[in-house]
DNA sequence: CTACAGTACGGAAACGATTCCGAAACGTCG
DNA sequence: CGACGTTTCGGAATCGTTTCCGTACTGTAG
């Protein structure tokens, strides 16, 4: 007779025979549909109440056809993504923008191009995000004409939503601001120079020195190799490879920026006065580094903000910009000199 | 009569129509199923590949009862905890682990305990990493009466599988060490008093003091607030309460004691030679701050995979220890000097 | 008193997988 | 040739929801 209390999960069944109604009444009280007497609404409540119970989001999502589930997915075939600062403030930004909308996030880092599509076609999420630019082009084409909606962060496909951060326009930043702060002997040191959003900032700085007459000759631009130590390898390849130091020297990212100046003060060279020194990223340490490091800066939480709200544009059926380009701004510390400023 | 291309995703029906078998033989194909003949089997995932189905990880979940979703659910009522450095190392520790299992990872920051409670009994996942220790007694006892496997990460609750840190080690390790580089008058600062952690590490601190028959003058404790300043705030207060400076600072976390630096040195003191200053945490600034900051390590990832293998342990039917205490290590650099060596 | 519109509610069919149970096909042996 | 065990497969029930459709009931007007 009693209620006895089971071991496993309550259904609306035990709920609906609980508060003595069908279990579509239940159902119904549960959605606030509107066609229910508000004392049976009470009741079905308040049954729940008692069992404990809470809906299977398993079965509400089969038969819905949608999970609340939001994949973000991360190429890499390293460690864990959310140790790099970089996507950790991405993903600081999306987790805003759908706690807000009261979706989950379910965090993948993948290895291979088909656990991305495996994610995808699970049923396992509603929407992807997809970060970083290390996926395979014909991997992104199938993601195209999956029908779970995507959306790409820090990339761009034809065909997918893509959010992207505006690296040429970066690197003619850094040419202009290093041009006005009397420069005349460029490089540019890397890690890499096979990373496209590398090659971009690269790109822009080319193009910022030529719009000035300028130009960087092949032997100032150097890669040193994916680790800690990318930067100061790069920046010792450049001073060895050219006959006078350069005076301005842009780093495709700030911890290039921050290894090359070791290797610019261990050749005797003061930072800024002998030679400017400029990054990219604005990461956490640039300010707190010692001299504070001059960079780009991109609002990279802005980037995660911004494609999870496109994303949750087009599960609304709402219409969203093919494509989003965030401006970057220049913020300058004590490793260069602004044009104007006296001193 | 040919396979007309459906807009939405093919289910197991369409695969059994296609390989001309019945639904359970497709089923069995795809769960490896002893009984079923080999040529059948091939065809039948030849009817797949070319039909691109996937499971509905959805259906799937509501029949077996699981869903291979671990959730890792973090209370923090500010800012996305992405974002917070030591949450990124623990989470870090939890992918390496589940991603080795085949686990997905859901993460939510949580305001509320009754977003907890939530997740917790939605059927969402299978499992539940509660990290940190800012929820409240009621929600945990009701957690470990719920079904689901729990296991909290930082914490420790009566009937709760539980992996912490030894924060009371920590604070003797502290203790003992600015014991053997020759402090006499001691001081505790924090950004605040609260949080049960930054107490057992003053805990800690106090005992190996009094151990060596010194102690811990009520002034020369102090909290700064909860902010990016509270070490210099909780600093200055020490040092305006004290008559004669201490030479020997322990502070309750890594940006206490960068902060707290800030402080000594306004008022005119050397680090380490005037006083000496040992943090907690050991983050990444640490060692690149200037001077490089002596402090007590732990290893977060290191929390975040052992709590994450309990979990899948719990999972698997296996005994668990019911509390897991990891050790911490002394760093020292040049904030502090150890009371052996030399100079 | 009957007809009827409108409200409140219950039964049953889905959603897409797994799995129990039964049956067909087949070979082997007495 | 019949009985029987083994292998291979199909039908149908099931997981826990939502929702369509039908029905009982209520109040009001003719």
């Amino acid at each position: 007779m009693a209620a006895v209390r089971r071991s496993s999960r309550a259904t609306i069944r035990d709920v609906a025979r609980h508060a003595r109604v069908g279990i579509a009444t239940v159902s119904r009280a549960l959605n606030d549909d509107p066609g229910i007497a508000p004392a049976t609404r009470a009741r079905v409540l308040a049954a729940c109440e008692t069992l404990g119970f809470r809906r299977s989001s398993l079965a509400r999502g089969l038969k819905l056809g949608a999970t609340d589930n939001i994949g973000v997915a991360i190429m890499s075939r390293h460690a864990p993504v959310i140790l790099n600062p970089f996507y950790a403030e991405v993903i600081g930004g999306i987790e805003e923008v759908l706690e807000d909308a009261a979706k989950h996030l379910l965090i993948s880092s993948l290895k291979r191009g088909d656990d991305l599509l495996e994610l995808a076609s699970e049923g396992r999420v509603d929407g992807l995000l997809v970060v970083g630019c290390d996926v395979a082009p014909q991997v992104l084409a199938q993601l195209r004409d999956a029908a779970l909606p995507v959306v790409l962060i820090d990339n761009a496909f034809d065909g997918i939503t893509s959010v992207v951060i505006d690296h040429h326009g970066a690197g003619r930043q850094a040419g202009r601001h290093l041009l006005a702060g009397g420069g005349t002997r460029f490089a540019f040191v890397a890690e890499n120079l096979e990373n496209p959003n590398f090659r971009a900032r690269l790109g822009g700085f080319r193009s910022a020195l030529q719009e000035a007459g300028s130009q960087l000759s092949p032997e100032a631009v150097a890669a040193g190799g994916d680790s800690w130590d990318g930067g100061f390898v790069a920046m010792q390849r450049v001073l060895s490879a050219l006959a006078t130091p350069p005076d301005a020297v842009f780093a495709a990212n700030d911890p290039a920026a921050m290894s090359a100046l070791r290797a610019v003060r261990e050749r005797g060279l003061r930072v800024p006065d002998d030679v400017a020194l400029l990054g990219v990223d604005d990461i956490h340490l640039a300010a707190h580094h010692v001299p504070p490091l001059s960079t780009i800066a991109f609002d990279k939480r802005g980037l995660g903000r911004t494609g999870a709200s496109h994303l949750l544009g087009r599960l609304a059926g709402h219409d969203v910009p093919a494509l989003t380009v965030l401006a970057t701004e220049l913020v300058v510390r004590e490793t260069s000199r602004s044009g104007d400023g006296a001193r």
